[in-house]
DNA sequence: CGGCGGTACTG
DNA sequence: CAGTACC
DNA sequence: GCCG
């Protein structure tokens, strides 16, 4: 349990089966797959024969493993917080409500629990996206917001909402925050209409007339009228640095990673403020990042830098 | 056998 | 600092 | 867990 790597093994191999254009009968149809090794072979093996996994039904019926998996789908609920929760005696997510150790964001996971888990319609994450550029527009005109993340990659619900803005001075190429208190005002005006429910996370580090730091906020908001609350994620990039925000923030996680290891090969170091040239680390194993952000304008010109093949937003679905 | 993304929040 | 979050 |  809580072993991350092992799992993010398992959540590969999945998109590999499911796009096997046939039926599964026999472990061998499964060599040579990417992502599936002997140990998953086994298991397909197991399957295919017996119809069963023995190695599950275990977890299945184990108590422990019921209470910590669905604590541990409390926002701001890890697999070490879930363990500790489980130790205390707590076994429901009414005895959660008991306990007073909790955070402020884990109280309010906990609240809008099954709120949260609700999956949002496209076309309704369509139209929260085109209130949000009003209200957006309203406070700084000439303001860029777009919805990122699975909804971008073109899918027909979403879990959630990650909102990426940036703003042009009209200066063209400037890196700076033109206006560094738009996070703040945008999500005043968004509680003032009752979009804005609950807070999880807000953070300024925006500095004025720099190109440093990234505004982020984490919170809970409504579909106009309806009390269902949703996830939303609200980022603010100085425009030198939206390529590579948006990109970050559109995913999917396995071409965040891909990319982040290409440009580690590469000699670069890629994340969501950039894409930056690594500095020789004088004996430390990691390599460090050079001040200079490499000039991307455009996500594609992070994807041509790195020499991998564009991929529009869709086809991001790795 | 060692590596597995990179960053930034809370408490 | 460990833990958790985001894609 | 899988991969180089």
């Amino acid at each position: 349990m809580g072993d991350d790597r092992r799992s993010f093994s398992y959540y590969k191999a999945i998109p590999v089966i499911e796009k096997l254009p046939f039926k599964i009968e026999s472990g061998d149809q499964v060599k040579n797959l990417p992502a599936i090794g002997k140990s998953l072979r086994d298991h397909i093996n197991e399957i295919v024969t017996t119809g069963k996994l023995s190695k599950l039904e275990h977890f299945e019926n184990d108590e422990k493993v019921r209470a910590v998996s669905l604590f541990g789908e409390v926002w701001g609920v890890g697999p070490a917080t879930a363990l500790k929760l489980y130790d205390k005696g707590h076994r429901t997510l009414d005895d959660l409500q008991k306990d007073d150790s909790l955070t402020y964001a884990q109280r309010t996971g906990l609240k809008f629990f099954d709120d949260i888990r609700q999956r949002i319609p496209r076309h309704e994450v369509s139209e929260m996206e085109k209130l949000l550029q009003e209200v957006g527009k309203d406070i700084l005109p000439g303001v860029t917001i777009v919805c990122g993340g699975s909804y971008r990659r073109g899918k027909s619900s979403c879990g959630d909402m990650d909102i990426v803005i940036t703003h042009d001075d009209g200066k063209r190429y400037t890196s700076k925050h033109v206006k560094p208190g738009f996070l703040p005002k945008f999500v005043q005006r968004l509680k003032d209409i009752n979009f804005l429910r609950e807070d999880l996370i807000f953070s300024i580090n925006s500095i004025e007339g720099t190109d440093s730091g990234v505004d982020t906020y984490f919170g809970l908001c409504t579909y106009p009228g309806r009390e269902l609350r949703h996830r939303i994620d609200l980022k603010v990039y100085p425009r030198n640095r939206y390529a590579s925000g948006l990109l970050a923030w559109t995913g999917n996680d396995v071409l965040n990673r891909r990319l982040r290891i290409l440009a580690e090969s590469k000699g670069y170091v890629l994340d969501d403020t950039g894409l930056y040239l690594a500095t020789q680390s004088s004996g430390g194993k990691r390599a460090g990042r050079s001040e200079a952000i490499v000039n991307c304008h455009e996500e594609k010109d992070v994807f041509d830098t790195l020499g991998f093949p564009y991929l529009e937003p869709h086809e991001r679905n790795l």
